[in-house]
DNA sequence: TCGAAAGTTGACGTTAACGTTAACGTAATT
DNA sequence: AATTACGTTAACGTTAACGTCAACTTTCGA
């Protein structure tokens, strides 16, 4: 598997500008080496910026991605942090859930609504 | 059941500010009629709210509300207008499932950090 | 070696979705 | 009568997430 890839790959792989890769790097979302000015980005950074857009087809924000990337990493040994972190996690996948919820409605809807579009069909005919 | 509302009833009710019920208006989502200047909303707008807000929480733009909410109503009779409706429907059912897999894969992700968390903490116990 | 292609850093522009005054009218309460 | 509470329109301010130059350097294939 591929190590590094420059900015453009990277960009065209995702579909994404280059200008949105700096903007992701000067948000502190991603963190590509150089080779001399020129950046160099690593497989995490090609996971990161992965997580990043499943985060926007979702609805999120760059912050609140950020933060869940923080949270699938380890973090520091203190046991106090590491339950702050639980929590936060719970919190996420209580959001989450509801959005879940809001989700399976919305399509129940459009169902009914596809369903009444194809009566609506027959009836003319 | 209540037929009408003043703005801050249900601005109250929904946890929004009335300037949002205003800008709403605006942009054509809701059309409380009025009593001399001051609005009054149905429970057509009520409703109507309640998906707007349901579509924030999936991370849609109003504009995506707006028009998901059209998909519900009764269109022109218009063959050709209905079908094309279909064909919207169909791609926000899409886009929703994509979404909805999003959803799933980031639960499990959590999951899997919350787990390690849990680790965490009785590795140092 | 040289010119196009791709890279870099500013820095200002843009859109969505409201927030925030301002300046005013009206209605009920004290 | 005066305060308080709520309503109105109008208009400028704000933040996020980039787009869009500009002005410059670096790299690489012919």
């Amino acid at each position: 598997m591929k190590q590094d890839y420059s900015i453009r790959e990277l960009a065209e792989e995702f579909d994404v500008t280059t200008r949105t890769l700096r903007f992701y790097e000067e948000k502190g979302l991603l963190k590509p080496t150089r080779a001399g000015k020129t950046r160099v980005y690593s497989a995490a950074d090609k996971t990161r910026l992965k997580l990043i857009l499943r985060g926007k087809r979702l609805g999120l924000s760059l912050d609140e991605s950020a933060e869940i990337i923080l949270m699938y990493d380890p973090i520091g040994s203190n046991s106090k942090q590491i339950l702050s972190l639980i929590d936060k996690i719970h919190d996420k996948r209580v959001q989450l859930e509801q959005q879940k919820k809001d989700l399976e409605l919305t399509l129940l809807d459009l169902e009914a609504a596809e369903e009444r579009c194809i009566d609506s069909l027959n009836k003319i005919h």
